[in-house]
RNA sequence: CGGGGUGUAGCGCAGUCCGGUUAGCGCAUCUGCUUUGGGAGCAGAGGGUCCCAGGUUCGAAUCCUGGUACCCCGACCA
């Protein structure tokens, strides 16, 4: 197989399906809108879960499960919530199918209709506050912090292999407090959690902030987010946390003795990432070569490929990469030594550029020779051959090396792809040439908000944390702005 | 739900306009030999309800009617 990956100027998503299906991580399932997570796609949403599962436990939460099925009338409590996601539900109507009169075929049973239909969870604040409700009696039950990791389902209009798909997996976090400031305080800590594993982690750069009211989750009172820079110039909302204030608590009747013996509702966050981190994994840091994963990420983070004639020349080289191997396996590094014989080293080196597997070493006669190897690294392609001694050294301080270096990559290209305009025709010319995030002057209404969404298809991803308050005028209306808010095109 | 496009071998496609041998090509697979420092070469082999149903015709992958699935572009959304 050629290389086949289509320039991403030409069609950048075309470019990006192509590099899912390629790379190997997923494919299109039986299920419209749905997508199969291949074993090398899900080794690095492992990672993932691993790295923000940690997270959790430093900050006191515990991993629990709810149903899938959540019965509609859950739904109706709160009327935001319901208003936000009835568009977008499935429904389970019948608990049972029949062989039809032919017997050819089953059907559904029409006798087998359930007197309330069930909602397959969208997002669980509903089954989860309801069952809340048998947990809570005292402030001595407070705080109650559980995430758990499950598959959601979101019957969307348009889905993208990552980006947006029909089912998807994250995990979902909902705590109880006993007052405001911890449940908002409890916000803030998650949305740094999550910023943190983006950035150290995945090294995607993001901006941390707050969502205007009308990108705000349905039934929160505030909304936080992590928004990401797509290389297409486009943003991606990386991860959320909610601040739900007691809406949800007064939805489910969630009452709790307090301190001096009065009854009152405790206050509520949830906050969640999805498989849509891969997304943003693929699209922050891939080229025409491929994927490109940070050390921390890739499920193999060294491979080495021998270059012989013969067997006896294969099994010289064997000796001694076997060494290399022992060498960084002690040092925690995962490597493979690629030795299957019906691949020729170019194919491999293809291949595994493809899979970004960040370090590769070939290893040939003529090295042996000379105790070296040659060393590429994925993410800037330089070869070079060093020594053997002391290889595994080398190749540890490399992957930190390698992962600094593609969020600095990243983290520049975002930097450069946030400009300021004062007018609306600079922010529509910026938009369309140049793309990325624009930070302008708004004048706080969700009707300009909607307008400037409706003409541009820009919305106001967030107001970052810490932004600084300025005088200026409102890009549409012109009427008066204390600050500039962060907007973009967004997937 | 609107607008466009595509269903032919495991994958990617040509053939369809203008009906006519045994439906073809690339990749992959299998066998043999030669190869191996950037996706190897040669020779041979296997693999098809041409999306489904009906119609026209001596004859349909090709024409007509209806259905269906998927992809892309919008509207919706994480």
């Amino acid at each position: 197989m050629a290389k086949e990956l289509t320039s991403r100027a030409e069609n950048y998503s075309q470019w990006y399906n192509d590099l899912v299906v390629k790379a190997d991580l997923a494919e299109q399932s039986a299920v419209r809108g749905c997508m199969v997570i291949k074993p090398y796609g899900y080794a690095i949403w492992e990672k993932i879960q691993r790295s923000l599962d940690d997270k959790f436990k430093e900050t006191g939460h515990v991993n629990a499960y709810f149903p899938l099925l959540i019965p509609k009338s859950f739904f109706s409590r709160e009327a935001d919530h319901v208003k936000g996601f009835a568009k977008e539900c499935a429904i389970v109507t019948h608990y049972r199918l029949k062989t039809n009169e032919a017997g050819n075929a089953v059907e559904v049973d029409p006798e087998a209709k359930l007197e309330e239909e069930l909602i397959i969870r969208p997002t669980s604040e509903t089954i989860i506050w309801n069952t809340y409700k048998n947990w809570i009696q005292s402030y001595r039950d407070l705080p109650v912090k559980c995430n758990q990791w499950a598959n959601v389902l979101r019957w969307e209009m348009r889905t993208r292999p990552f980006l947006r798909t029909a089912e998807f997996l994250w995990q979902e976090g909902h705590t109880a407090h006993e007052t405001r400031e911890e449940a908002e305080a409890e916000a803030q800590t998650m949305l740094k959690v999550y910023a943190d594993v983006a950035e150290k982690i995945m090294a995607v750069p993001v901006i941390c902030g707050v969502k205007s009211a009308n990108e705000r989750f349905a039934g929160a009172i505030d909304t936080f987010t992590i928004e990401a820079l797509m290389q297409d110039g486009k943003a991606l909302q990386s991860g959320t946390s909610h601040f739900l204030g007691q809406n949800f608590a007064k939805a489910f009747d969630v009452q709790y003795a307090t301190r001096d013996g009065k009854l009152d509702y405790p206050w509520a966050t949830s906050w969640g990432v999805s498989t849509r981190l891969m997304g943003a994994l693929i699209m922050t840091h891939s080229d025409d070569n491929g994927l490109v994963l940070p050390p921390r990420l890739a499920p193999l983070q060294v491979v080495i490929v021998p270059v012989y004639k013969s067997k006896e020349e294969l099994a010289a080289i064997a000796a001694k990469v076997n060494e290399i191997v022992d060498k960084l396996k002690a040092k925690g590094v995962s490597v493979k030594f690629d030795d299957s014989d019906n691949k020729k080293p170019g194919w491999k080196f293809a291949e595994y550029e493809l899979k970004g597997v960040p370090v590769r070493l070939a290893v040939g006669p003529r090295d042996l020779a000379k105790n070296e190897v040659e060393l590429h690294r994925r993410d800037t392609m330089e070869k070079q051959q060093v020594s053997m001694d002391g290889i595994d050294e080398k190749i540890v301080a490399l992957l930190d090396d390698i992962q600094e270096n593609i969020f600095q990559k990243a983290k520049k290209y975002r930097d450069e792809h946030i400009t300021k305009v004062d007018t609306y025709d600079e922010f529509k010319r910026v938009l369309d040439e140049k793309g990325g995030f624009v930070l302008a002057h708004w004048d706080g209404t969700t009707e300009t908000e909607e307008r400037i969404k409706e003409e541009t298809k820009a919305t106001i991803r967030c107001i970052p944390f810490g932004n600084p308050q300025e005088e200026g005028k409102c890009i549409l209306t012109g009427k008066p702005s204390t600050q500039r808010v962060l907007f973009a095109r967004s997937y």
